[in-house]
DNA sequence: ACAATTTGACCTCC
DNA sequence: GGAGGTCAAATTGT
């Protein structure tokens, strides 16, 4: 049924992604706000973050073996035959309900199918943003070391449409405002009422946030590609786009659902477009685009004054293995 | 009335 | 036995 077996690489550079774009939905939210100097600060800190996940995404895509792996795997099998420390897991969450007894754990903890991390911003300090599809909670445990419970959420649709997804949400330790989800499962429900989105009150600050949003959007059809040439988005209010379609996610929803009609090929490394990445291409636009966005609010061009492109640079002999961020100055 | 959430209990794994 | 995941009755919200 799934098709959408993930490798622990590629699901952490759509993780990683995931966080990028998340980090610029707080972006966003923060240069709605009123300017003042706290704001900036934080939109400088959320810039160096964007820039640091971007580059570590890079990395990740460029290099990961498993994701060139991954991807000749998923031409071939199901999603059961995918191997990963999840498999064990994976195999059984995908029927957590056809179960012969109740209450039957699926898996150990050691699973891990897609972990993003994301802010509360723009939806309360309950929980993080909208993902895009509807979910409902089942439980919640407080968990051995961390501060704040675990919520568990299951698919809406899990019973009406036997829709498998269920996703863990859990606040960090370190930052209150930000929330590890980890999903399980794909989709595969068809919600038919879209979620309702928030719209920016600048329209220019819109037109020039969703074009940095097109260029950090993640989509699971093709994560490697994603991460190369970040294509343009079309926000898409079905939040369920039919399998084999790529599944944009809107501004307003940073968080993204899981590998719902996840992905064929991903492209061998190196990534082509890295190098445009690398000589300041898209990176410039990024950080060209807050910059107008700051002055549109009235903040500070942050792109002169806080780290300008020569600053940084992608490490090409960068660590494939690594999982800290790249970036270096020359 | 129906749906969603809360919460204690139960279950499995380590 | 402890920890984490799930169930399901009770409660709350719409």
């Amino acid at each position: 049924m799934a098709e959408a077996g993930e490798s622990g690489g590629r699901a952490r550079l759509v993780s990683e992604l995931v966080r990028v774009q998340d980090l610029v939905h707080r972006l966003e939210l923060q240069l709605r706000a009123p300017a003042d100097a706290a704001s900036v600060d934080l939109c400088r800190q959320l810039i160096h973050q964007i820039v640091a996940l971007t580059d570590r995404s890079i990395g990740m895509a460029r290099c990961s073996p498993d994701l060139a792996a991954a991807a000749a795997q998923q031409q071939q099998q199901p999603l059961s035959g995918a191997p990963s420390p999840l498999s064990d897991a994976g195999s059984d969450h995908h029927q957590p309900f056809l179960r012969a007894s109740p209450k039957k754990r699926k898996a150990t903890a050691r699973w891990t199918n897609q972990q993003v991390r994301v802010s509360a911003a723009g939806a309360g300090a309950e929980g993080p943003a909208d993902d895009g599809h509807s979910w409902r909670k089942y439980g919640q445990k407080d968990i051995l070391g961390a501060k704040h419970p675990r919520a568990y959420y299951r698919c809406t649709h899990r019973n009406s449409q036997n829709c498998p997804a269920t996703k863990q949400v859990q606040r960090t330790d370190d930052d209150p405002s930000l929330f590890d989800v980890v999903y399980h499962g794909d989709h595969t429900c068809r919600p038919s009422a879209a979620p309702t989105r928030r719209t920016p009150h600048n329209p220019h600050a819109q037109a020039a946030l969703q074009g940095l949003a097109a260029r950090l959007t993640v989509t699971t059809d093709d994560a490697i590609a994603a991460a190369a040439a970040l294509p343009p988005m079309t926000p898409e209010p079905d939040s369920c786009p039919p399998r084999g379609a790529s599944s944009p996610w809107s501004l307003a929803s940073p968080v993204g659902s899981d590998s719902n009609g996840c992905a064929q090929a991903v492209s061998p490394c190196p990534v082509p477009g890295y190098a445009a990445w690398g000589s300041h291409g898209d990176l410039q636009e990024v950080v060209s685009a807050c910059a107008a966005v700051s002055d549109l609010q009235g903040l500070p061009a942050l792109d002169s004054e806080f780290m300008p492109l020569e600053c940084f640079a992608f490490d090409q002999s960068f660590d494939m293995g690594g999982v800290m961020p790249s970036l270096f100055y020359p």
